[in-house]
DNA sequence: CGGGATCCACGAGGATACTG
DNA sequence: CAGTATCCTCGTGGATCCCG
């Protein structure tokens, strides 16, 4: 682990730090998104709120299986996630219901039926979630390569 | 609490439901997706890894910090941030560093100066996000009205 | 079948003190 | 200033048993 890496600072700059322009197009953008995903310090903040939710351990997996396969019965979805408990696909079932990402049907049969689905907020936030994904596997060789890297130092 | 709710089957319906076509038009690529996004019960998913690192509790703020205001030293971070501790937001930058979507630069000066900056990497990964914190500013209202339904019930 | 209820383990994350 | 080290809390999530 050194201690000493990269571009040292140019002596002379003091104030005026030479940044790459491009990269800072959207500067006042971001200054004004970072304002309004951190009002944590002004008490709730919504999205940092939502955030957190869609981002447990559970969620984003719930709302693609619904998103690829439509209407689910809760066995089917368990099956489907594969290592996902009985309590925690409720407890994320029940929290997306909450957020109206999801409807839940229930049938007065016997034995008991139970339908889950997305509702259109949840397939909106699920194309969000698709962006993530195609991010993630688009740079999955590159960051798991560094990582490799850093473990040879 | 009632266990009835919503639309309960269509009587005659058993198998051939009558889905909103329009919701399912990309049901292929979206079950390609699960299955890309839930490799777990192969071993390890990278996908399932790399989103699970990027949406913890602190790296998108601290993406969106350093997007906003470009360089930055540790304690200007902190203080942005404002509710973070100082061994968290150490843990959350070493990681952004172990995935080379932040940079660390070490200068020997006494007192210490670090400043940390985006890679590439790390500002289109930003850029997703912002995506999603549109998303989330654009359906908070509807999302949190809906929340205090549930409550009166 | 689709949960609810309960208990428990573990790891993320906070608080505090110390250091190069 | 920018951490490291240590201890401890607490919530997430797993395991198990039970129920309508």
């Amino acid at each position: 682990m050194s201690k000493q890496e990269g571009t040292p600072a140019l002596p002379g700059n003091t104030e005026v730090t030479n940044r790459a322009p491009q990269a800072f197009a959207g500067e006042k953008k971001y200054q004004e998104i970072f304002r309004v995903a951190n009002t944590t310090r002004n008490q709730l903040c919504p999205v940092r709120d939502i955030v957190a939710r869609i981002s447990d351990k559970w969620s984003m997996l719930a709302i693609f299986a619904l998103g690829g396969y439509g209407k689910l019965r809760f066995n089917e979805m368990k099956y489907k996630i594969g290592d996902i408990s009985q309590r925690m696909l409720t407890v994320t079932l029940r929290n997306l219901e909450a957020d109206s990402l999801v409807t839940r049907t229930v049938f007065p049969e016997i034995p008991p039926r139970v339908e889950y689905e997305l509702t259109p907020l949840g397939y909106s936030l699920m194309e969000q979630f698709v962006l993530l994904v195609d991010w993630a596997e688009l740079n999955e060789e590159q960051i798991m390569k560094f990582r490799k890297l850093q473990i040879r130092n």
